[in-house]
DNA sequence: GCCGTTTTCGGCCCGACTGTTTTCAGTCG
């Protein structure tokens, strides 16, 4: 069984447990559990036969119990008893904005509803408004986040949160008066998709940048301003809301709406045991009852005898005890990469030129580039044959010899075929700089094939990388059904190093699978997968996925001198 | 239900908004 499937079903019973009134404490309990699953790294039904389900933050005497019933024998009795207890599909209602557990209780138990449609109609005639401590505003409140419900029921990737961001800022940072306008929430931790993007800054005048923002033409629709706060709906149908302090009130306030809420959560609760009580508005000692404001994160932090915290490993992990000891890692960061592997040219299906791309490469700073072009893989668009990358082989010789100031390396984008076989000639392989691998195709196959294939091709002596080893696009294409753990014990085995790719629509390897590559000793990369110079930026998601997996320079190959790059090919 | 630099028992984050319950419960982030 899946840790994502042991996660869904104590989430349900948190869900349910909420629903049934109790303890909040309680219910707090199995969704801590929930979300260290989410980050475990390792397979839950592996801890369960090694009985080191106990080795697990949040994870008690009880719910280590359940977990075990749950893998060992595929259901849960108290689980099965807990949902006979109500209306079928009520937990389900909680995922409706503005329905909480005991107006999903009401809803399911007075009215029988079970689905938004049933709740649709029930609004419609009049029944929801009639029941008690309900009424007529608060169905029609429903009744509204329904239809945008309908509407975007879904958070947008990265990305795209990031281009709209992008352009809000441009157009207010050089508002007068205006100064630290920093996207906060999921979105600065660089999680994978945000629902919506919270902008906080500081302002002399805070009232006049809320109404400036809200003015921006490419604000579709207004949900609300004040003199510090404002929420719009974007083009793309994306909320944004933008919140403004006093300048000496933003390190709080950027911490908070930072989060994640469990990290919040868990800092407080070390907070109180100080004798400190945090909030978006600072730190107020409890004995004296006086608030401290804060103008940065890191004086924030240090108030509380911590290191500062990098946003994206903000998840109520252990950065918190690690920050407490300060022995944080020095994570990744842009100016550590001194290369890119993982380049398209226009000799297969990318835009440029190679000596484009390498010029574009050279002024990103970079030491080296690496060419991958497609191979002649079935499937593949403009795939090099073997006379093409002997050709393109000599036509970087010469490029070496004339473009002064970066290496460039030889190198395919190697197709892994269904059988796990490369399909290119062993001694061509051998020719190339780097060779990066990667499955296109067959992406169905099941577990014990689809990873054997993998390891196959992980055990050529060619293959120095694998490329977006489970070929996921984010909320268009599910990830292959890889045992992610067999293919980064493999690796480390092989010594071969694993992609982190840095499309926006990919970020695969994930973090999760980041943090296991390194506490397996896995080398890293991260490749932009750059199909035109622009793409080259993409990097940036790279750097974000790898920090989520709290990577350190020294685990990323392209971080590292060219002397050393060539040693760890077997150069 | 979990957990320990006060604690194996008694704690467990903080604040804002909303609607309707005339004093606060429910929901959200």
């Amino acid at each position: 069984m899946r840790n994502a499937e042991v996660a869904r079903v104590l989430q349900d019973i948190a869900d349910l447990l909420e629903i049934k009134g109790e303890n909040r404490f309680k219910i707090r309990a199995y969704q801590r559990a929930v979300l260290s699953l989410e980050h475990l790294t390792e397979e839950v039904a592996r801890l369960v036969a090694e009985n080191r389900l106990r080795k697990i933050s949040g994870v008690g005497e009880a719910i280590a119990a359940k977990i075990t019933e749950l893998v060992n024998t595929g259901h849960l009795r108290c689980y099965e008893e807990l949902k006979a207890e109500f209306p079928e599909g009520i937990s389900t209602l909680l995922e409706i904005p503005g329905i909480g557990p005991k107006t999903a209780l009401l809803l399911a138990s007075e009215l029988g509803i079970k689905t938004a449609t049933d709740l649709e109609a029930a609004i419609d005639d009049g029944r929801v408004a009639a029941l008690p401590r309900l009424g007529k505003k608060t169905a029609q409140n429903i009744r509204h986040h329904l239809e945008t419900l309908r509407r975007k029921d879904r958070r947008i990737p990265l990305g795209e949160a990031l281009t709209i961001v992008e352009e809000v800022v441009s157009r207010l940072t050089d508002f007068p008066g205006l100064k630290n306008l920093t996207p906060a929430g999921s979105l600065r931790r660089f999680q994978e998709t945000v629902g919506d993007i919270d902008l906080m800054g500081t302002a002399d005048d805070p009232e006049a940048v809320t109404r400036a923002f809200a003015g921006l033409p490419l604000v579709s629709e207004v949900l609300a301003r004040g003199p510090t706060k404002a929420s719009v709906i974007v083009a793309g149908g994306l909320q944004v809301d933008l919140r403004i302090v006093a300048h000496d009130e933003f390190g709080s306030l950027l911490q908070h709406f930072t989060g994640s809420k469990q990290h919040n959560i868990d800092l407080r609760e070390r907070a109180v045991h100080l004798g400190l009580s945090l909030s978006e508005y600072g730190i107020t000692e409890i004995k004296a009852g006086k608030l401290e404001k804060f103008a940065t994160e890191e004086a924030f932090y240090a108030r509380q005898g911590l290191s500062y915290i990098p946003p994206e490993i903000r998840e109520g992990r252990d950065e918190i005890e690690l920050a407490a000891a300060h022995k944080l890692p020095i994570l990744l960061v842009r100016e550590d990469i001194r290369g890119d592997f993982h380049v398209h040219s226009d000799w297969s299906d990318g835009r440029e030129s190679l000596a484009d791309m390498a010029r574009a490469a050279q002024a990103c700073g970079y030491e080296y580039i690496g060419f991958s072009d497609h191979s002649a893989g079935r499937g593949i668009a403009h795939g090099l044959s073997v006379e093409r990358v002997r050709q393109q082989l000599a036509e970087i010789k010469r490029l070496n010899e004339t473009i002064s100031g970066i290496r460039i390396l030889s190198g395919l984008e190697v197709d892994i075929r269904a059988d796990g076989s490369l399909d290119m000639p062993d001694e061509l392989l051998a020719e190339l700089d780097i060779v990066t691998a990667a499955v296109h195709s067959s992406l169905n196959q099941d577990e014990a094939k689809i990873t054997a294939r993998i390891i196959k091709a992980l055990e050529s002596p060619h293959v120095d990388v694998l490329a977006h080893p489970t070929g996921r696009l984010i909320q268009q294409r599910e990830p292959a059904a890889v045992d992610m753990e067999a293919v980064l014990e493999a690796a480390r085995r092989t010594g071969t190093a694993i992609e982190i790719n840095a499309m926006p629509d990919r970020l695969d390897l994930k973090d999760t699978h980041v943090y296991r590559a390194r506490e397996l000793g896995v080398r890293l990369v991260i490749g932009t997968d750059s199909h035109h110079r622009d793409h080259l930026d993409n990097l940036r998601f790279g750097i974000g996925v790898a920090r989520r997996g709290w990577a350190q320079a020294a685990d990323i190959l392209n971080t590292r001198p060219l002397a050393e790059v060539m040693e760890f090919l077997g150069h």
